[in-house]
DNA sequence: ATTGGATTTGACCGCTTGGTCAAAGACACG
DNA sequence: CGTGTCTTTGACCAAGCGGTCAAATCCAAT
Protein backbone atom coordinates (compact mmCIF):
# COMPACT_ATOMS: atom_id res chain seq x y z
CA UNK A 1 0.00 0.00 0.00
CA UNK A 2 2.83 2.66 0.70
CA UNK A 3 5.91 2.94 -1.36
CA UNK A 4 8.35 5.64 -2.19
CA UNK A 5 6.54 6.69 -4.81
CA UNK A 6 3.16 8.63 -3.40
CA UNK A 7 -0.08 7.62 -3.50
CA UNK A 8 -1.89 5.53 -6.09
CA UNK A 9 -4.30 7.06 -8.64
CA UNK A 10 -6.82 4.30 -6.78
CA UNK A 11 -5.27 5.09 -3.40
CA UNK A 12 -6.23 8.50 -4.26
CA UNK A 13 -9.90 7.69 -4.71
CA UNK A 14 -10.64 5.46 -2.67
CA UNK A 15 -9.20 7.84 0.29
CA UNK A 16 -11.72 10.50 -0.91
CA UNK A 17 -14.40 7.95 -1.38
CA UNK A 18 -13.75 6.83 1.99
CA UNK A 19 -13.92 10.21 3.59
CA UNK A 20 -17.05 11.73 1.95
CA UNK A 21 -19.09 8.59 3.15
CA UNK A 22 -16.94 8.93 6.61
CA UNK A 23 -18.60 12.24 6.99
CA UNK A 24 -21.99 11.36 5.87
CA UNK A 25 -22.06 8.61 8.27
CA UNK A 26 -20.05 10.77 11.51
CA UNK A 27 -22.26 13.63 10.76
CA UNK A 28 -25.53 11.76 11.16
CA UNK A 29 -25.27 9.40 13.50
CA UNK A 30 -22.13 10.49 15.72
CA UNK A 31 -18.93 8.67 16.25
CA UNK A 32 -20.37 5.87 18.34
CA UNK A 33 -23.53 5.63 16.43
CA UNK A 34 -21.47 4.88 13.06
CA UNK A 35 -20.41 1.54 12.01
CA UNK A 36 -17.85 0.80 9.79
CA UNK A 37 -20.19 -1.02 7.71
CA UNK A 38 -22.36 1.76 7.21
CA UNK A 39 -19.05 3.64 5.88
CA UNK A 40 -18.09 1.22 3.74
CA UNK A 41 -21.36 0.54 2.18
CA UNK A 42 -22.01 4.39 1.71
CA UNK A 43 -18.26 4.48 -0.15
CA UNK A 44 -19.01 1.03 -2.69
CA UNK A 45 -16.56 -0.71 -1.15
CA UNK A 46 -16.14 -3.73 1.51
CA UNK A 47 -15.55 -3.78 5.12
CA UNK A 48 -12.30 -5.35 4.50
CA UNK A 49 -11.70 -3.33 1.56
CA UNK A 50 -11.71 0.28 3.64
CA UNK A 51 -9.94 -1.35 6.42
CA UNK A 52 -6.97 -1.82 4.18
CA UNK A 53 -7.01 2.03 3.25
CA UNK A 54 -7.42 3.31 6.95
CA UNK A 55 -6.62 1.53 9.62
CA UNK A 56 -9.54 1.56 12.25
CA UNK A 57 -12.47 3.77 12.72
CA UNK A 58 -11.10 5.86 14.87
CA UNK A 59 -8.19 6.58 12.43
CA UNK A 60 -10.74 8.19 9.54
CA UNK A 61 -12.58 10.22 12.41
CA UNK A 62 -9.31 11.63 13.28
CA UNK A 63 -8.09 12.46 9.41
CA UNK A 64 -11.56 13.70 8.93
CA UNK A 65 -11.38 16.02 12.06
CA UNK A 66 -7.95 17.06 11.25
CA UNK A 67 -8.44 17.97 7.44
CA UNK A 68 -11.85 20.08 8.82
CA UNK A 69 -10.19 22.10 11.44
CA UNK A 70 -8.66 24.84 9.37
CA UNK A 71 -11.08 24.79 6.63
CA UNK A 72 -13.36 25.41 9.27
CA UNK A 73 -11.58 28.75 10.92
CA UNK A 74 -10.27 29.92 7.65
CA UNK A 75 -13.06 32.62 7.43
CA UNK A 76 -12.59 33.86 10.92
CA UNK A 77 -8.27 33.95 9.79
CA UNK A 78 -9.50 36.24 7.36
CA UNK A 79 -11.02 38.96 8.85
CA UNK A 80 -8.61 41.73 8.17
CA UNK A 81 -7.69 43.66 10.97
CA UNK A 82 -6.72 46.98 8.69
CA UNK A 83 -10.41 46.62 6.96
CA UNK A 84 -13.30 48.88 7.68
CA UNK A 85 -14.85 47.23 11.35
CA UNK A 86 -18.89 46.57 9.89
CA UNK A 87 -17.47 45.10 6.65
CA UNK A 88 -14.92 43.12 7.66
CA UNK A 89 -17.81 41.44 10.70
CA UNK A 90 -20.43 41.12 8.25
CA UNK A 91 -18.14 39.67 5.72
CA UNK A 92 -17.04 36.80 8.35
CA UNK A 93 -20.93 36.24 9.20
CA UNK A 94 -21.83 35.97 6.03
CA UNK A 95 -18.57 33.93 4.80
CA UNK A 96 -19.40 31.75 8.07
CA UNK A 97 -23.14 31.38 7.18
CA UNK A 98 -22.41 29.98 4.07
CA UNK A 99 -20.09 27.37 5.51
CA UNK A 100 -23.08 26.19 6.93
CA UNK A 101 -25.21 26.28 3.84
CA UNK A 102 -22.85 24.48 2.06
CA UNK A 103 -21.06 22.13 4.18
CA UNK A 104 -23.78 21.37 7.04
CA UNK A 105 -22.19 17.67 7.45
CA UNK A 106 -18.79 19.44 8.48
CA UNK A 107 -20.52 21.89 10.94
CA UNK A 108 -22.07 18.55 12.55
CA UNK A 109 -19.38 16.25 12.78
CA UNK A 110 -17.70 19.24 14.30
CA UNK A 111 -21.10 20.01 16.78
CA UNK A 112 -21.40 16.18 17.94
CA UNK A 113 -17.52 16.11 18.99
CA UNK A 114 -18.06 19.26 20.73
CA UNK A 115 -21.06 17.96 22.44
CA UNK A 116 -20.07 15.18 23.77
CA UNK A 117 -16.95 17.05 25.40
CA UNK A 118 -14.44 17.36 22.67
CA UNK A 119 -12.18 14.13 23.46
CA UNK A 120 -10.79 14.25 20.40
CA UNK A 121 -9.91 17.88 19.77
CA UNK A 122 -9.76 19.47 22.91
CA UNK A 123 -5.82 20.20 22.45
CA UNK A 124 -7.08 22.26 19.30
CA UNK A 125 -9.56 24.04 21.16
CA UNK A 126 -7.23 25.48 24.04
CA UNK A 127 -4.85 25.52 21.95
CA UNK A 128 -4.94 26.93 18.18
CA UNK A 129 -8.47 27.76 18.25
CA UNK A 130 -8.15 30.23 21.52
CA UNK A 131 -4.86 31.70 20.28
CA UNK A 132 -6.68 32.38 17.01
CA UNK A 133 -9.42 33.91 18.74
CA UNK A 134 -7.70 35.92 21.00
CA UNK A 135 -5.38 37.57 18.30
CA UNK A 136 -9.38 38.55 17.16
CA UNK A 137 -10.77 39.52 20.03
CA UNK A 138 -8.15 41.84 20.10
CA UNK A 139 -8.88 43.59 17.14
CA UNK A 140 -12.44 43.47 17.71
CA UNK A 141 -12.01 45.50 20.90
CA UNK A 142 -9.05 48.10 19.09
CA UNK A 143 -12.10 48.89 16.69
CA UNK A 144 -14.43 49.34 20.20
CA UNK A 145 -11.93 51.35 21.40
CA UNK A 146 -11.29 53.92 18.36
CA UNK A 147 -15.41 54.39 18.41
CA UNK A 148 -15.52 52.18 14.98
CA UNK A 149 -18.09 50.07 16.64
CA UNK A 150 -20.34 49.96 19.51
CA UNK A 151 -18.92 48.07 22.80
CA UNK A 152 -19.69 44.36 23.17
CA UNK A 153 -18.17 41.56 24.82
CA UNK A 154 -15.49 40.54 21.66
CA UNK A 155 -15.54 37.02 23.03
CA UNK A 156 -19.03 36.62 23.14
CA UNK A 157 -19.73 38.66 19.64
CA UNK A 158 -17.59 35.83 18.57
CA UNK A 159 -19.37 33.07 19.82
CA UNK A 160 -22.82 34.64 19.08
CA UNK A 161 -21.66 34.26 15.22
CA UNK A 162 -20.81 30.72 15.39
CA UNK A 163 -23.40 30.23 17.47
CA UNK A 164 -26.11 32.16 14.66
CA UNK A 165 -24.34 30.41 11.78
CA UNK A 166 -24.02 27.60 12.73
CA UNK A 167 -27.40 26.78 13.90
CA UNK A 168 -29.16 26.63 10.44
CA UNK A 169 -26.80 23.67 9.69
CA UNK A 170 -27.01 21.66 13.36
CA UNK A 171 -30.57 22.26 13.75
CA UNK A 172 -31.54 22.31 10.07
CA UNK A 173 -34.01 19.92 10.74
CA UNK A 174 -36.14 21.70 13.02
CA UNK A 175 -36.03 25.13 11.67
CA UNK A 176 -37.51 23.33 8.53
CA UNK A 177 -39.87 21.73 10.88
CA UNK A 178 -41.11 24.99 12.25
CA UNK A 179 -41.21 27.22 9.07
CA UNK A 180 -42.12 24.77 7.00
CA UNK A 181 -41.28 24.48 3.12
CA UNK A 182 -39.45 27.69 2.98
CA UNK A 183 -35.76 27.65 2.68
CA UNK A 184 -33.94 29.05 5.74
CA UNK A 185 -31.17 30.07 3.92
CA UNK A 186 -33.44 32.75 1.51
CA UNK A 187 -34.13 35.31 4.59
CA UNK A 188 -31.50 34.12 7.18
CA UNK A 189 -28.54 36.45 5.23
CA UNK A 190 -31.26 39.67 5.42
CA UNK A 191 -31.88 38.53 9.33
CA UNK A 192 -28.40 38.30 10.34
CA UNK A 193 -26.88 41.12 8.56
CA UNK A 194 -29.55 43.50 10.69
CA UNK A 195 -28.97 42.16 13.52
CA UNK A 196 -25.15 43.03 13.40
CA UNK A 197 -25.81 46.13 12.01
CA UNK A 198 -27.90 47.09 15.35
CA UNK A 199 -25.85 45.61 17.50
CA UNK A 200 -22.42 47.18 16.20
CA UNK A 201 -23.31 50.60 14.36
CA UNK A 202 -21.89 52.84 16.83
CA UNK B 1 -44.16 -4.21 39.02
CA UNK B 2 -48.12 -2.83 38.33
CA UNK B 3 -50.94 -2.93 40.11
CA UNK B 4 -53.68 -1.18 41.21
CA UNK B 5 -52.65 0.96 43.58
CA UNK B 6 -50.18 3.30 41.82
CA UNK B 7 -46.36 3.02 41.91
CA UNK B 8 -44.54 1.89 45.22
CA UNK B 9 -42.10 4.06 47.06
CA UNK B 10 -39.24 1.87 46.06
CA UNK B 11 -40.46 2.35 42.33
CA UNK B 12 -40.77 6.01 42.08
CA UNK B 13 -37.68 6.62 43.77
CA UNK B 14 -35.47 3.83 41.63
CA UNK B 15 -37.50 5.15 38.43
CA UNK B 16 -36.07 9.32 39.03
CA UNK B 17 -32.83 7.27 39.80
CA UNK B 18 -32.77 5.85 36.61
CA UNK B 19 -33.81 8.71 34.67
CA UNK B 20 -31.60 10.91 36.52
CA UNK B 21 -29.04 8.29 35.53
CA UNK B 22 -29.85 8.33 32.03
CA UNK B 23 -30.33 12.17 31.20
CA UNK B 24 -26.57 11.76 32.73
CA UNK B 25 -25.43 9.70 30.09
CA UNK B 26 -27.35 10.09 27.34
CA UNK B 27 -26.32 13.84 27.33
CA UNK B 28 -22.62 13.09 27.46
CA UNK B 29 -22.71 10.28 24.53
CA UNK B 30 -26.05 10.37 22.38
CA UNK B 31 -28.57 7.32 22.18
CA UNK B 32 -26.23 5.08 20.49
CA UNK B 33 -22.96 5.66 22.25
CA UNK B 34 -24.48 5.08 25.73
CA UNK B 35 -25.14 1.74 27.10
CA UNK B 36 -27.55 0.18 29.40
CA UNK B 37 -24.62 -0.51 31.83
CA UNK B 38 -23.70 3.07 31.86
CA UNK B 39 -26.85 3.68 33.06
CA UNK B 40 -27.27 1.10 35.81
CA UNK B 41 -23.91 1.55 37.21
CA UNK B 42 -24.80 5.44 36.94
CA UNK B 43 -28.05 4.58 38.78
CA UNK B 44 -26.17 2.13 41.46
CA UNK B 45 -28.08 -0.70 39.68
CA UNK B 46 -27.63 -3.85 38.13
CA UNK B 47 -28.62 -3.98 34.72
CA UNK B 48 -31.52 -6.78 35.03
CA UNK B 49 -32.62 -4.35 37.51
CA UNK B 50 -32.63 -1.33 35.46
CA UNK B 51 -34.80 -3.65 32.89
CA UNK B 52 -37.19 -4.52 35.35
CA UNK B 53 -37.99 -0.47 35.98
CA UNK B 54 -37.88 -0.11 31.99
CA UNK B 55 -39.00 -2.59 29.17
CA UNK B 56 -35.95 -1.33 26.81
CA UNK B 57 -33.18 1.47 26.47
CA UNK B 58 -35.49 2.95 24.47
CA UNK B 59 -38.27 3.30 26.52
CA UNK B 60 -35.52 5.19 28.94
CA UNK B 61 -34.82 7.61 25.94
CA UNK B 62 -38.71 7.78 25.14
CA UNK B 63 -39.53 8.68 29.01
CA UNK B 64 -36.63 11.32 28.83
CA UNK B 65 -37.53 13.28 25.92
CA UNK B 66 -41.32 12.80 26.48
CA UNK B 67 -40.95 14.52 30.52
CA UNK B 68 -38.52 17.31 28.92
CA UNK B 69 -39.91 18.63 25.98
CA UNK B 70 -42.86 20.55 27.81
CA UNK B 71 -40.32 21.95 30.46
CA UNK B 72 -37.89 23.38 27.40
CA UNK B 73 -40.81 24.96 26.01
CA UNK B 74 -42.52 26.57 29.19
CA UNK B 75 -40.17 29.88 28.72
CA UNK B 76 -41.67 30.61 25.10
CA UNK B 77 -45.61 29.61 26.07
CA UNK B 78 -45.24 32.26 28.67
CA UNK B 79 -44.53 35.11 26.40
CA UNK B 80 -47.13 37.16 27.07
CA UNK B 81 -49.10 39.54 24.45
CA UNK B 82 -50.62 41.76 26.65
CA UNK B 83 -47.02 42.50 28.22
CA UNK B 84 -44.64 45.17 27.35
CA UNK B 85 -42.95 43.78 23.64
CA UNK B 86 -38.91 44.42 24.54
CA UNK B 87 -39.53 43.52 28.31
CA UNK B 88 -41.27 40.51 27.29
CA UNK B 89 -38.75 39.42 24.97
CA UNK B 90 -35.75 40.13 27.19
CA UNK B 91 -37.70 38.35 29.47
CA UNK B 92 -37.38 35.10 27.26
CA UNK B 93 -34.20 35.49 26.43
CA UNK B 94 -33.00 35.67 30.42
CA UNK B 95 -35.28 32.42 31.08
CA UNK B 96 -33.72 30.64 28.22
CA UNK B 97 -30.33 31.66 29.23
CA UNK B 98 -31.04 30.29 32.70
CA UNK B 99 -32.42 26.75 31.37
CA UNK B 100 -28.83 26.46 29.66
CA UNK B 101 -26.89 27.07 32.98
CA UNK B 102 -28.95 25.33 35.23
CA UNK B 103 -29.80 22.28 32.64
CA UNK B 104 -27.46 21.98 30.33
CA UNK B 105 -27.51 18.09 30.45
CA UNK B 106 -31.09 18.61 28.84
CA UNK B 107 -30.12 21.28 26.53
CA UNK B 108 -27.82 18.64 25.26
CA UNK B 109 -29.89 15.72 25.12
CA UNK B 110 -32.04 17.71 22.88
CA UNK B 111 -28.92 18.89 20.65
CA UNK B 112 -28.07 15.63 20.34
CA UNK B 113 -31.41 14.20 19.15
CA UNK B 114 -31.89 17.28 16.26
CA UNK B 115 -28.30 17.03 15.04
CA UNK B 116 -28.91 13.60 14.07
CA UNK B 117 -32.41 14.19 12.32
CA UNK B 118 -34.83 14.55 15.26
CA UNK B 119 -35.73 10.75 14.26
CA UNK B 120 -37.94 10.38 17.69
CA UNK B 121 -39.47 13.95 18.05
CA UNK B 122 -39.89 14.92 14.79
CA UNK B 123 -43.74 14.76 14.83
CA UNK B 124 -43.47 17.24 18.05
CA UNK B 125 -41.30 19.33 16.41
CA UNK B 126 -43.51 20.20 13.56
CA UNK B 127 -46.68 19.54 15.63
CA UNK B 128 -46.76 20.81 19.15
CA UNK B 129 -43.56 23.20 18.20
CA UNK B 130 -44.66 24.57 15.19
CA UNK B 131 -47.80 25.56 16.73
CA UNK B 132 -46.27 27.57 19.23
CA UNK B 133 -43.96 29.07 17.50
CA UNK B 134 -46.50 30.09 14.76
CA UNK B 135 -48.24 31.79 17.25
CA UNK B 136 -45.39 33.85 19.73
CA UNK B 137 -44.17 34.78 15.92
CA UNK B 138 -47.67 36.28 15.38
CA UNK B 139 -47.30 38.05 18.31
CA UNK B 140 -44.44 39.49 18.01
CA UNK B 141 -45.13 40.64 13.67
CA UNK B 142 -47.98 42.87 15.87
CA UNK B 143 -45.55 44.54 17.72
CA UNK B 144 -43.89 45.23 14.85
CA UNK B 145 -46.64 46.28 12.84
CA UNK B 146 -47.85 48.43 15.92
CA UNK B 147 -44.08 50.38 16.24
CA UNK B 148 -43.82 48.98 19.78
CA UNK B 149 -40.25 46.99 18.42
CA UNK B 150 -38.03 47.62 14.82
CA UNK B 151 -38.93 45.43 12.11
CA UNK B 152 -37.00 41.57 12.16
CA UNK B 153 -37.86 38.39 10.69
CA UNK B 154 -40.10 36.72 14.14
CA UNK B 155 -39.05 33.34 12.78
CA UNK B 156 -35.35 34.24 12.84
CA UNK B 157 -35.57 36.24 16.13
CA UNK B 158 -37.13 33.12 17.73
CA UNK B 159 -34.17 31.00 16.32
CA UNK B 160 -31.64 33.71 16.96
CA UNK B 161 -32.80 33.16 20.63
CA UNK B 162 -32.53 29.35 20.81
CA UNK B 163 -29.73 29.55 19.05
CA UNK B 164 -27.71 32.09 21.28
CA UNK B 165 -28.98 30.59 24.58
CA UNK B 166 -28.79 27.10 23.78
CA UNK B 167 -25.01 27.50 22.88
CA UNK B 168 -23.74 27.88 26.27
CA UNK B 169 -25.21 24.89 27.48
CA UNK B 170 -24.84 22.85 23.95
CA UNK B 171 -20.66 23.77 23.25
CA UNK B 172 -20.08 24.48 26.85
CA UNK B 173 -16.54 22.58 26.57
CA UNK B 174 -15.38 25.47 23.44
CA UNK B 175 -16.82 28.56 24.92
CA UNK B 176 -14.49 27.23 28.31
CA UNK B 177 -11.90 26.30 26.19
CA UNK B 178 -11.81 30.02 24.41
CA UNK B 179 -12.73 32.11 27.45
CA UNK B 180 -10.65 29.95 29.91
CA UNK B 181 -11.20 29.67 33.89
CA UNK B 182 -13.95 32.87 33.81
CA UNK B 183 -17.72 31.06 33.78
CA UNK B 184 -19.43 32.21 30.75
CA UNK B 185 -22.77 33.18 32.21
CA UNK B 186 -20.84 35.57 34.26
CA UNK B 187 -21.22 37.94 31.30
CA UNK B 188 -23.26 35.91 28.51
CA UNK B 189 -26.51 37.75 30.24
CA UNK B 190 -24.99 41.36 29.49
CA UNK B 191 -24.22 40.65 26.17
CA UNK B 192 -27.65 39.08 25.17
CA UNK B 193 -29.31 41.62 26.98
CA UNK B 194 -27.54 44.11 24.86
CA UNK B 195 -28.05 42.32 21.55
CA UNK B 196 -31.33 42.26 21.77
CA UNK B 197 -31.40 45.78 23.16
CA UNK B 198 -30.05 47.24 20.07
CA UNK B 199 -31.28 45.13 17.63
CA UNK B 200 -35.44 45.55 18.99
CA UNK B 201 -35.82 48.85 19.97
CA UNK B 202 -38.02 50.89 17.24
C1' DA C 1 3.16 -12.86 -21.36
C1' DT C 2 5.20 -12.72 -16.88
C1' DT C 3 5.98 -11.03 -12.65
C1' DG C 4 5.67 -8.52 -8.39
C1' DG C 5 3.23 -5.43 -5.95
C1' DA C 6 -1.38 -3.30 -5.18
C1' DT C 7 -6.11 -4.25 -4.32
C1' DT C 8 -10.20 -6.86 -2.98
C1' DT C 9 -12.85 -10.18 -0.44
C1' DG C 10 -15.16 -14.22 2.16
C1' DA C 11 -14.67 -16.26 6.26
C1' DC C 12 -13.66 -15.71 10.69
C1' DC C 13 -12.56 -14.01 15.73
C1' DG C 14 -13.18 -11.93 20.19
C1' DC C 15 -15.62 -8.54 22.46
C1' DT C 16 -19.48 -5.60 23.62
C1' DT C 17 -24.18 -4.85 23.54
C1' DG C 18 -29.29 -5.07 24.54
C1' DG C 19 -32.12 -8.09 26.47
C1' DT C 20 -33.92 -12.67 28.96
C1' DC C 21 -34.80 -15.87 32.67
C1' DA C 22 -35.15 -18.59 36.60
C1' DA C 23 -34.21 -18.36 41.15
C1' DA C 24 -33.14 -15.93 45.29
C1' DG C 25 -34.05 -12.18 48.48
C1' DA C 26 -36.73 -8.27 50.50
C1' DC C 27 -41.01 -6.48 51.88
C1' DA C 28 -45.85 -5.56 53.23
C1' DC C 29 -49.73 -7.29 55.48
C1' DG C 30 -52.97 -10.54 57.54
C1' DC D 1 -45.13 -15.66 61.79
C1' DG D 2 -46.44 -16.87 57.20
C1' DT D 3 -47.63 -15.87 52.62
C1' DG D 4 -48.01 -13.71 48.34
C1' DT D 5 -46.10 -9.96 45.82
C1' DC D 6 -42.42 -6.92 44.65
C1' DT D 7 -37.53 -6.47 43.87
C1' DT D 8 -32.86 -7.94 42.78
C1' DT D 9 -29.35 -10.58 40.55
C1' DG D 10 -25.92 -14.03 38.33
C1' DA D 11 -25.79 -16.53 34.39
C1' DC D 12 -26.79 -16.58 29.94
C1' DC D 13 -27.96 -15.62 24.80
C1' DA D 14 -28.11 -13.82 20.08
C1' DA D 15 -26.87 -10.05 17.35
C1' DG D 16 -23.82 -6.54 16.06
C1' DC D 17 -19.47 -4.65 16.38
C1' DG D 18 -14.37 -3.49 15.02
C1' DG D 19 -10.84 -5.76 13.23
C1' DT D 20 -7.79 -9.84 11.08
C1' DC D 21 -6.08 -12.99 7.61
C1' DA D 22 -5.01 -15.82 3.89
C1' DA D 23 -6.20 -16.35 -0.50
C1' DA D 24 -7.83 -14.53 -4.79
C1' DT D 25 -7.77 -10.94 -8.21
C1' DC D 26 -6.26 -6.88 -10.54
C1' DC D 27 -2.89 -3.88 -12.59
C1' DA D 28 1.22 -1.73 -14.35
C1' DA D 29 5.87 -2.20 -15.99
C1' DT D 30 9.20 -5.00 -18.20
Amino acid sequence: MSNGRGPTRIQQKNRALILDAALEVFSTHGYRGATVDQIAQEAGLSKPNLLYYFPSKEAIHSALLEGLLDTWLDPLKSLNPGGDPLTEILGYVRRKLEMSRIHPRESRLFANEILQGAPRIHDALSGELRRLVDDKAAVIQSWIDSGQIAPVHPYHLIFSIWSLTQHYADFDVQVRAVIGGQDPFDTAPEFLETLYERLLRP
